[in-house]
DNA sequence: GTGGTCTAGACCACT
DNA sequence: GTGGTCTAGACCACG
């Protein structure tokens, strides 16, 4: 079922192609995707979402850029061998700058730490069972 | 000290007219700029950071959309006196969004929710610290 | 005189794109083109040679993910500062998978060492008439 | 000792078809390929590089409309008789594209033309003891 | 079947 | 003015 592979919001700010960039990515360090494993092609994510192939194409291009994935000629895409999957520390690291920024918009609105750990911590449980 | 007000990243990926926009929305909102308070000049700010004025007076104009600045004839922006302050919950509003994103992030990158959560605790201490 | 800083051949095997962000990226690394210097724009670089400026704005992004060029919001790009000239072991480093498959293309062809590197030696010193 | 005929590397930005044909035709231009020598079936070559039949059987049809390999009914492939072995001009000819693109890297890369010139020697040197 | 390249043109965002 | 994003569609290259 790749059908839910990734979830695309074509109205958000953030650009079409890098929100499948960053969810890949994701996706890839954390070895949810396995090196080896097939990516859907770029036809079927664009048609599923209805977005161009080429927008598609694009996201892909830059993570073999990065050498999270590489080119099967003929055949597609597959999540790269090598230093695909990466330590927990590795993994905190691409969180840093978010949560520095979030951080500082929670002093600066002047709200108060437990308050919005509570909600984070909710919104969690929340992700955990709707994947359970 | 209007030198420390604001804090600009060029190189940032959010745009400098939108980095001002929020940081001044956050300080208004919490009630850290008082209603009346008069904010420094458009010359200023783009003097002190090295920036473009057209782009401070942008951001300016956006607040002034939103009621929370006032321009005062020949003294310059101030804060707005009407609902200008906000509840703890009105505040929280305005997180959320990043909330979201950042719970999905967490869960794509297959953090465990303790190690995000005492981190970014440890980032705000040290925020409390710095402006002890 | 921008006119004359990259060449494209439109009929090449090589894309468009990457004839540009090669010549590009060995102008950098070489120092011939400095830290800071503004590039021309996508739009005077699309019309010098009548491709699309999407085509040239692929390539710019592309060294813009190599950190070679920076983009400077709402004026242009920009030669990074960081890490842009090399070394001439660096340099040389960018040349040797070509001097590889050139070394084993000469005795496939069972053409005299002399032979070739007279046929090279004099290439070289047109170039230099050329630009004197 | 077939085994060492052919060099191939898939993950080469040159399509496999073409590393084929392009290698199998300097080898027949030399004359390291003599007339009427039989080449290794498709099965063979396809089997010890771990590619596909067709990429292989694609390069052979392209040298036989170079008329450079014939079709042996039942045989297989073998090195054409006639004009396959070129002089020492002609097989110069199939060189000058690289060597003009070559030339135009180094100085764009501000390299001295004696440093190339001993690190190209150099390589030759490699490839001959590799064969003696 | 796979992905890659390029175009023409629209529209947006930033300074 | 600058670059960025996306689309629709054509055509190519590879296996």
């Amino acid at each position: 079922m790749d059908a839910a592979l990734l979830t695309i919001a074509p109205a958000a700010p953030e650009p079409i192609y890098r929100q499948i960039v960053e969810q890949l990515r994701r996706m890839i360090v954390s070895g949810q995707l396995k090196p080896g494993e097939r990516l859907p092609s770029v036809r079927d994510v664009a048609g599923q979402h209805a977005i161009n192939p080429m927008t598609v194409s694009r996201a892909y291009s830059l993570l073999e850029g990065e050498s999270l994935l590489v080119r099967q000629r003929g055949t597609g895409m597959t999540v790269a061998a090598t230093r695909s999957t990466h330590s927990a520390h590795e993994r905190m690291q691409l969180l840093e700058p978010r949560l520095h920024d979030l951080a500082r918009a929670i002093r600066e609105l002047e709200l108060s730490t437990p308050h919005v750990l509570d909600r984070l911590n909710q919104l969690l449980e929340d992700q955990d069972e709707r994947h359970a």
